[in-house]
DNA sequence: ACTTACTTGGGACACACTGTATCATGTTGA
DNA sequence: TCAACATGATACAGTGTGTCCCAAGTAAGT
């Protein structure tokens, strides 16, 4: 049943339903969403949520897929591909230094084990390294970045570093750690 | 009470339960990680597992204190620079492909909101930065890196991509991408 | 407005897990 | 041998799970 063929009545529960899973998620951690404290939080009876949802597991993967704050929608690319490059990867620290990076660390857990929350958690963070790879890509196409140059790599030096620091330290990712990082993997790739 | 210290009918009953414990681990993930769950596969009363533990946390942070495959040992360095980070990040990413993985990816989302887990997480995955730090450092020291090259940053840059494609990917991270890993990011700051 | 289909609320139920307590039994080490 | 310690077994109240039911409310076509 997808959301578009709902009810408007089952649309409103769900929606209230899905919004007091994030606030538990975010709040609490993945334990904490559980079908009668989303209840309680949704002000919602206990069968219903287990009418949208016959598991923990499925509601979380439901938030993951109406949760866009881990695949964000970059801004307008800048003009050279260093700025356009920064420019994503600043995007992309936003979100997981919000919202985002809560919810990812208590996905990659469950991810684990559970091959609908893996896949879930595929498709909400593919868009970034897409669209990095594609900048890379057009540089190495256009002769600004050496032909040698392995796109799927670079876009792993960039981002993995933020996925490190978020996910393993609890960094805060500023600014001048992305462009330091921009500086350090793209500049020695530079032709010009 | 540290293991050193303790009765030695006690020892062996925690290492009964710890056993069981990163076998539900490692099997079914943290969920999985019950007091009654851990007493039945260690064959142990379940009042005993709350003697040793007072809550789930408990159980899996010491859990991370027992598993040093997170932390491995390092081999003996290499020659040159390239072969020692070559050489300790390989070392890295089996652990990562092994059972260290999996308990790193169930500890994340539990870190995120347990402060203890956190501390825990961080004792047992300071080691390889630290000593890749180290050897970074030592580069810069001695002349063969250039002398703008940031220690911190280059982990970064080279554990962050393992981290990231082991955790988001389900990857397996062998020897050829480590080799090119490390190629693209020491190559260009080496001095000779 | 009327009717039919869909959705929810509220309650009930059996079951499993949690956390604590008690006491008899077994183990340890002086 | 004995005092201190650890475990096994059991009991208990509290809480969460998963499912079912039916009355009440809402939606949408006639």
């Amino acid at each position: 049943m997808t959301e578009s063929t709902m009810n408007p009545q089952a649309q409103r529960t769900q929606n209230l339903m899905l919004t007091a899973a994030q606030d538990l998620l975010s709040e609490h951690g993945a334990e904490a969403v559980t079908h009668l404290k989303v209840a309680q939080n949704a002000g919602v009876a206990r069968a219903t949520v287990y009418r949208h949802w016959p598991d923990r597991a499925a509601i979380l993967v439901d938030l993951l897929r109406t949760n866009a704050d881990i695949a964000p929608v970059p801004p307008d690319p800048g003009p050279g591909l260093t700025d356009r490059v920064t420019a994503t990867l600043a995007t992309f620290a936003r979100a997981l230094n919000g919202d985002g990076g809560r919810t990812l660390a208590a996905m990659i857990g469950l991810a684990e084990w559970d091959e609908d929350v893996f896949a879930a958690l595929e498709r909400m963070t593919q868009y970034g390294p897409i669209l990095l790879r594609t900048i890379i890509a057009d540089g190495v196409a256009d002769g600004s970045l050496v032909a040698g140059s392995d796109p799927g790599l670079v876009v792993d030096m960039l981002i993995g570093p933020l996925y490190f620091r978020r996910l393993l330290y609890h960094d805060h990712l500023d600014d001048t750690y992305i462009e330091a990082l921009v500086q350090r993997t793209i500049t020695p790739l530079l032709t010009a």
